[in-house]
DNA sequence: CGGGGTGGTAAGTAAGTACTTACTTTGCAG
DNA sequence: CTGCAAAGTAAGTACTTACTTACCACCCCG
């Protein structure tokens, strides 16, 4: 018992559910499913193996509660409503920057996110799959049909808006892949994520070549 | 040589070594390192696992010889060469379009490639890093340094060349990463290479907004 | 006081796991 | 034909894995 600092003696019931997933979490995330072993997460969470298998009854299901849990968390990430003024405004650059902005944020607040996801998407678990098709079409149904009412009125050009969701999502979603993956250090390139929302809604809507101010 | 069907009788060493080699990177990239034992490997072969043992001295060693060997057949991939008529002619739009394609369609033809990097970048094997820092710097370097002459003849506005390049290279692989991960059925969004290389440097350069024709 | 439900464990078990050993087969140079 | 190295294997070994069983200790309610 009290094994050391990291817990105290006896728990509630919920709150060690809680805590065994909270370190799962991190573990999943960082080692991937097949990589993490149930002696570990006990280890990490301070009790004995039996104990995880009493909260949950297999591995598999403690992996999809964590996945469904980090999912609906995410949930909270609305599209709609993050930048639902500026969609009234009809402010073009704020729609697409506060989207961005909300986006990096929260890839930056929770990068266990983002692994536990890409995890999964590679050991192809149906709640992987799962998410893409809730969450990720919802997002292309939602700007899609923005930038079509904005087609129709004239301020955008006439493009697939797929298209135009794809590349925005992508310039987003690699930026976040690069800051907690590939370059967590930085060193290709290094910038806040209001500069980086910024600079990719900017190329977004106007690219990057010279206007010719001459006639 | 026997190279039909799943296997006949006995190989000589250099080419069971390949086919080993090749079975592997099939499975590796389909399930991870972790995710993949030498005893499927071996089956998949249609040899023992001795011989899998025989020319490779441990697993990680196999896993090893895969990366650097995939690391390698990519350094085909040369962007400096891919668009070097492009780049003498300064056809910013053949630039930016003919790599994006060169990278499209490599990840189309090989898509094993991306899941064996992904997996191995997020299992923070060396090798991944290693490939990062070789080849994607490389790319930054050479486009950053285009865009930076670019930009000092007036062609292209005043911006710092590595975020075009993350702007672009994430158009780009995400779209890849979307192909062949997330939505291989294409639902959100089911065009050719072509078109998308064409659609992302459109919007690289000239962005989505509507030009005000009338004063 | 006592008993039962709950939080907790030590010590399994059966099926893998990477890797080895001791051995047999096969092609082929001399 | 012969011998021998290389190709190949069956059957281990030592250890890990997910999951189980049988039991303990505490605390609250009566």
């Amino acid at each position: 018992m009290t094994v050391e600092g990291v817990t105290s003696a006896r728990m509630a019931g919920e709150e060690r559910r809680l805590q065994i997933l909270s370190v799962a979490v991190s573990l999943f995330s960082e080692r991937g499913f097949r990589g993490t072993t149930t002696k570990e997460i006990a280890q990490a969470a301070g009790v004995s193996e039996a104990m995880v298998f009493r909260h949950f009854a297999t591995k598999e299901e403690l992996y999809a509660a964590i996945l469904d849990h980090k999912a609906c968390a995410s949930g909270k990430f609305e599209p709609a409503e993050m930048a639902a003024d500026a969609i009234k405004r009809k402010d073009d650059r704020a729609v697409f920057e506060s989207l961005a902005l909300g986006a990096l944020n929260h890839h930056e607040k929770d990068p266990e996110f983002q692994r536990l996801l890409l995890h999964s998407a590679l050991e192809k678990h149906e709640l992987a799959q799962m998410f893409f098709d809730e969450f990720v079409r919802r997002v292309y149904e939602f700007l899609g049909s923005y930038i079509r009412e904005r087609q129709r009125e004239g301020a955008l050009i006439e493009i697939d808006p797929a298209i135009v969701v794809r590349s925005f999502i992508g310039m987003v979603m690699h930026h976040s892949l690069n800051n907690n993956l590939w370059d967590p250090k930085r060193r290709l390139l290094n910038i806040s994520n209001e500069s980086a929302a910024k600079h990719f809604t900017n190329i977004l809507l106007n690219g990057i070549t010279a206007k010719t101010t001459n006639s």
